[in-house]
RNA sequence: CGGGAUGUAGCGUAGCCCGGUAUCGCGCCACAUUUGGGAUGUGGAGGCCGCAGGUUCGAAUCCUGCCAUCCCGACCA
């Protein structure tokens, strides 16, 4: 492996590139925006999803798993929806190969599927198309289901974890009474999301709304989470939509109420994908290697061992077996490289580039003074503690490490988040500061079109805690009644 | 789908203009010496030079076609 990385200044694109590819977290595939998600990246998606799976449970949600293939019929029910995912999916045709004789395995054209099949870029469709089935009366609502899956999309443009054709994610898909219910149900989630984002990922968000250009396909409403990246560009996190009856309405999905009336279900579906691990690097990472945020570090601390002889080692050895046994029992992941094919400088190269939070060196010196060194990922600082009392000083080391993130990109959204009045200062921070640009906007589809035509920036979400004060829009000059986040996003 | 670039060992590359079976570094294997920030020495293994045609006595190199990937746009979580 070659020494470092190329610097986030020099080329922002290539360190993110560099860094997924060199801190082992997946690599690229044989199909063109395919990539697979080596260990290390997969055990981060685990952690998250072992998370997030909790709250979901905890908010009453169950899991349940509906087929990767629909009937391309069902994708037609639902304009809009069909409109948004149209230009973007992976069509199967055929159920058979063939030999052609010539020792080529070719389609067999006798094996055409009489209906298509689409491979999924997203459930709502067939999930709706089955509550059918599952709903006659209010009281086999609420339904609140969640599904652990891959979709397809066939993007243009894809990039490792940020953007590729097939993902990883959840998606919850529930069916509700009330539209209040509904609603009420979107931004619950919203607010898991939020939660997770910034109590676990260490990563700030902004809850929003998103704008009528911005919306799922198929949504009256879509909530948002909306993180700054240390590029300046946005990227949305995470999206919760108040579906309303739209699905209902397309696949008959009605109800008896309990005043004997039929109605159409009410709808929300919310997710988030492994998008989250890209999230989780451009925001804490550094010219290092990848920054992990303690919660969800694969390995917490890591330990090396430095000795000449091996009764050396294996006085460390017994050392760091008591101290495993402590931060087991807290629940704390240590790994203890005992390689004796690397050198200690070479692992701690290694783990810095992994983004392991804290890094314990133990070597004959110490054990003489009953000392080790401890350093930290995110500061990359070191110091030398005493081994007692090493088990509660790391806990709340990466206790302090969580929140130190969690605050340098708070601080870093705080100091990249501008309020701006005239078109021409938005364009020129656009290029030369770029961030989020708090900035009144005349509320229509046009100008947001014209503002992204002009500028590549686009409403990012209309803030929920957004205070209401009038203003003019920076393009039109049109009144306006708040200011929205702009951006140009990943 | 437009614009750009690149394909040579696991990775990164030189060679290409001016044809003669491939350079260097990292990594890998063996042994020795090493071990508090990416070790050193010695020896060794590893290549249908992206693919297919063509020109030529001879092609990584010249010509034609194709394919793939990456980057920048349009489109999007």
């Amino acid at each position: 492996m070659s020494k470092g990385i190329v610097s986030k200044e020099e080329d922002y694109s290539a360190w993110y590139n560099e860094l997924v590819i060199k801190a082992d977290l997946a690599e690229y595939a044989p199909v063109k925006g395919c990539m697979v998600i080596k260990p290390y990246g997969y055990s981060i998606w685990e952690k998250m999803q072992s998370v997030l799976d909790g709250m979901f449970k905890e908010t009453g949600h169950v899991n349940a798993y509906f087929p990767l293939f629909i009937p391309k019929s069902f994708f037609s029910k639902e304009a809009s929806h069909v409109d948004g995912f149209a230009k973007e999916c992976a069509v199967v045709t055929h159920y058979r190969l063939k030999n052609d004789g010539n020792g080529n395995i070719v389609v067999d054209e006798d094996a055409k599927l009489e209906e298509e099949l689409i491979v999924r870029p997203t459930s709502e469709t067939i999930i709706w198309n089955t509550y059918r089935g599952w709903i006659q009366s209010y009281r086999d609502l609420p339904i609140l289901v969640n599904q652990w899956a891959n979709v397809v999309r066939w993007e243009m443009r894809t990039r490792m974890f940020l953007r590729t054709t097939e993902f990883l994610w959840q998606e919850g898909h529930t069916a509700h009474a009330t539209p209040e219910e509904a609603i009420a149900e979107t931004e619950q989630m919203l607010n898991v999301y939020a939660d997770f984002a910034e109590n676990w990922m260490g990563v700030p968000v902004v809850r929003g709304k998103k704008s009528a250009n911005e919306r799922f396909a198929g949504a009256l409403e879509t909530y948002c989470i909306e993180a700054l990246m240390q590029d300046g560009k946005a990227l949305q996190a995470g999206t919760s939509h108040f579906l309303g009856q739209n699905f209902a309405k397309a696949f008959d999905v009605k109800f008896t109420n309990k005043v004997n009336v039929q109605d159409f279900v009410w709808a929300t579906s919310w997710g988030v994908s492994t998008r989250l691990i890209g999230a989780l690097i451009m925001a804490h990472s550094d010219d290092a290697g990848l920054v992990l945020p303690p919660k969800l570090a694969p390995i917490q601390v890591v330990v090396v061992p430095i000795y000449k002889h091996q009764e050396e080692l294996d006085n460390i050895t017994e050392y760091v077996k008591g101290l495993t046994k402590e931060l087991k029992a807290k629940g704390i992941s240590i790994k203890f490289d005992n390689r004796d094919t690397h050198r200690p400088g070479a692992k701690f190269a290694e783990y810095e580039l992994k983004g392991v939070p804290l890094r314990v060196a133990i070597g004959s010196r110490d054990m003489t003074n009953g000392t080790v060194e401890l350093a930290r990922r995110d500061t990359k600082t070191k110091e030398t503690v005493n081994q007692e009392g090493l088990a509660d000083l790391i806990e709340a080391k990466l206790e302090e490490i969580q929140q130190n993130i969690y605050q340098k990109a708070f601080d870093f959204r705080a100091a990249n988040t501008t309020e701006v009045d005239t078109y021409d200062e938005f364009k020129r921070l656009l290029d030369e500061k770029p961030g989020f640009l708090s900035a009144h906007w005349d509320g229509t589809p046009e100008t947001e079109q014209l503002i992204k035509d002009e500028t590549k920036a686009t409403i990012r979400c209309i803030p929920l805690d957004n205070k209401q004060e009038e203003g003019v829009c920076i393009r039109t000059g049109k009144p306006s009644t708040q200011r929205v986040l702009f951006a140009r996003a990943y």
